[in-house]
RNA sequence: GAUUCCGUAGCUCAGCAGGUAGAGCACAUCACUUUUAAUGAUGGGGUCCUGGGUUCGAAUCCCAGCGGAAUCACCA
């Protein structure tokens, strides 16, 4: 155990001297509640019978203490309410316990209690609750931030990255506008399940463990199955059984998916995310551009009441249509250079020409890829999408209708970004199964995010998938923009980290279990011995004199120890 | 991976011509019956990220490491 700092102990004394006095800090049974802050605020008035009797539970977050009476602030799921107490209506008989120990000695910031009073408002003016009585509902061991704020400005703000998101719950405690975020992040989900589950879509749920993970290029995770004996993968996507269930009968079905990838993470990626993909059978990528826009126009509204947000320095506007372009087209725009029918030798020569960097590996698609991606992705902050990719980079997408060296593909850029990732889906199972094999052959040129066959898809094909379109849609990019929200980690609650760093201190008990007393233990940390071991390999007598010394120094008043003492602390 | 910046009390931060470690909030004691960043008084609290070096002396200067942030590169 970690030495405790002098409020946490102080913290922990009060909570024995609760229940010193038959009080319970953490009581077991259900308190019921008949008000929240949020709702007394919006509708109390002072003519109002409605509020003449509540009961309320939070956190303490702030306190006012002015001799026989208190104002705190008390802050449930909503937001936060004052309270008003007063010492004899707290205690109306001769025992002022529970106001003079209890209240204000016992009870500390970010206490829970639960209050009952009415509502009225203060002689400054504001709506607070008159508690009549209250109960302790768990005692907090730990000093929270204290953020303060008045007329708008923030005082001793809770700010740095690393604890924010370590310790999110403390984050979500202290900085309201936190939680604002991730309820909106709730609310654009369920817009986007409403929309789906008005059109009769079946939301499923498909394998997280994959033998093969197929869907996507990119590197998985691996991990191993003991009673199988075979190493199975966490997913990169779950298009391939979202189809497997097109084949199966379903007409539209989505996943909202963890999906996982071993791969760097900054601000815009984390090792794992969320993606929603859907499938709809008989419809084609057109129909999913339409459908695409509308659904996104529909969150924004959800979300603003109106179709502009904006996101960092620009205001993006999600009305409906959204700009269409070819990727041909956007890089003749972009570079002046037609390369729709370029080979892989004449794409090098370009990519020279641009000065973009590529490798032996890269095949004609990827090479398309880059040149796209170096010039163009950036300059597209309203929503455009980007439809006819080459089929070399899409190998579960169907091709092109017009053009066998195209693909029936679109993806939606926002605020140079990729959002939406869609295709008219690949169902020739011979087709894909030749797709698959193309991509062997990258593989064996090197590049290691090729994709696996999946021969039990393939076998599904073969029994036929009627037409159908399929959209994959980034939720945490996508709640990004909408809240606007610079990184990945402010609409994670838990965004990945590393490791938090072990104290490299042993604990207090290591030295006391040999022999050392408690007091010249924590004497010895201090000091800077706090590895017992390393302290044997040291002298004895050495170790007494800085001990004796110490003590002297630092006016400990402590009775110093014998030589012969220390000796036998340093044997064990 | 590269560059830059940062790491001091529970929180936010100051201190860096090297010379006994500071403020505000929080905490403790006292006063105060409608305050609101409540107020007034008093007080306690720190391996100054870790390890090495320079020095009589390092929070401060130098080196290395650890952790974090930003930008860039790589990666869907």
């Amino acid at each position: 155990m970690q030495q405790l700092s002098e409020q946490e102990l102080i913290r922990r004394d009060s909570l024995q001297k609760l229940r010193e006095l038959g009080i319970e800090p953490y009581p077991a049974q259900e308190f019921k509640v008949t008000a929240y802050s949020q709702e007394i605020l919006d509708k109390f008035t002072p003519e109002s019978t409605e509020f003449i009797n509540v009961t309320l539970a939070g956190r303490i977050m702030s306190r006012r203490i002015m001799g026989k009476a208190s104002f705190c602030e008390l802050q449930d799921s909503y937001g936060r309410i004052q309270l008003y107490i007063n010492r004899d209506e707290i205690c109306p008989g001769e025992d002022k316990t529970l106001y003079n120990d209890v209240f204000k000695r016992l009870l500390d910031i970010g206490d829970f209690i639960g209050v009952t009073g009415y509502v009225f408002i203060t002689q400054v003016g504001e709506i607070s609750v008159h508690v009549s009585s209250f109960t302790v509902l768990s005692k907090s061991l730990r000093p929270l931030p204290i953020v303060k704020e008045k007329d708008g400005v923030i005082y001793d703000a809770f700010t740095d990255p690393e604890q924010r998101y370590r310790q999110r719950y403390v984050d979500l405690v202290v900085n309201p506008e936190v939680k604002q975020v991730f309820l909106q992040r709730t609310k654009i989900i369920n817009t986007m399940r409403n929309f789906f589950n008005e059109k009769n879509y079946v939301e499923v749920e498909t394998p997280i463990l994959q033998p093969i993970p197929g869907g996507a290029s990119a590197r998985p995770f691996i991990t191993h199955h003991n009673a199988l004996n075979i190493p199975l993968y966490l997913r990169i996507a779950n298009e391939l059984y979202l189809k497997r269930l097109i084949v199966g009968g379903f007409e539209g079905v989505y996943e909202f998916a963890k999906d996982f990838r071993n791969e760097g993470m900054d601000r815009t990626h984390n090792p794992e995310f969320t993606v929603m993909e859907i499938y709809v059978a008989y419809k084609d990528y057109n129909w999913m551009m339409d459908f695409t826009e509308e659904m996104i126009e529909r969150v924004a509204l959800a979300l603003h009441g109106k179709t502009q947000v904006q996101v960092g320095d620009n205001i993006i506007d999600f009305k409906r249509p959204f700009k269409r372009i070819t990727m041909y087209d956007a890089i003749k725009e972009h570079t002046g250079v037609d390369i729709s029918n370029m080979n892989e030798a004449e794409l090098r020569t370009t990519c020279d020409k641009l000065g973009i960097h590529h490798e032996p590996s890269m095949g004609k698609g990827k090479l398309i890829d880059e040149i796209f991606g170096e010039t163009c992705e950036a300059s597209y902050i309203q929503p455009t999408f980007i439809i006819d990719y080459p089929v070399e980079m899409s190998p579960l997408c169907k091709k092109h209708r017009n053009n066998p060296n195209l693909t029936e593909r679109f993806e939606l850029m926002v605020n140079g970004k990729e959002l939406c990732n869609a295709y008219s889906e690949l169902n020739d199972p011979i087709d894909q199964y030749e797709r698959f094999k193309e991509q062997l052959e990258l593989s064996a040129k090197g590049d290691d995010e090729a994709m696996f066959i999946d021969h039990d898809f393939v076998r599904a094909l073969e029994y036929g998938m009627p037409p159908t379109s399929g959209m994959g849609i980034g939720i945490d990019r996508l709640c990004m923009f909408m809240t606007n929200s610079p990184s990945i980690q402010d609409v994670l609650f838990f965004p990945q980290m590393k490791p938090e760093i072990k104290s490299h201190k042993d604990d207090i008990e290591v030295y006391t279990s040999a022999g050392i007393p408690q007091e010249w233990a924590e004497v010895l940390q201090t000091m800077g011995y706090v590895k017992y071991a390393a302290l044997t390999e040291i002298k004895y007598t050495k170790v007494h004199q800085e001990l004796c010394g110490y003590n002297k120094k630092h006016k400990l008043d402590l009775v110093n120890p014998k030589p012969e003492d220390v000796k036998l602390w340093l044997q064990q």
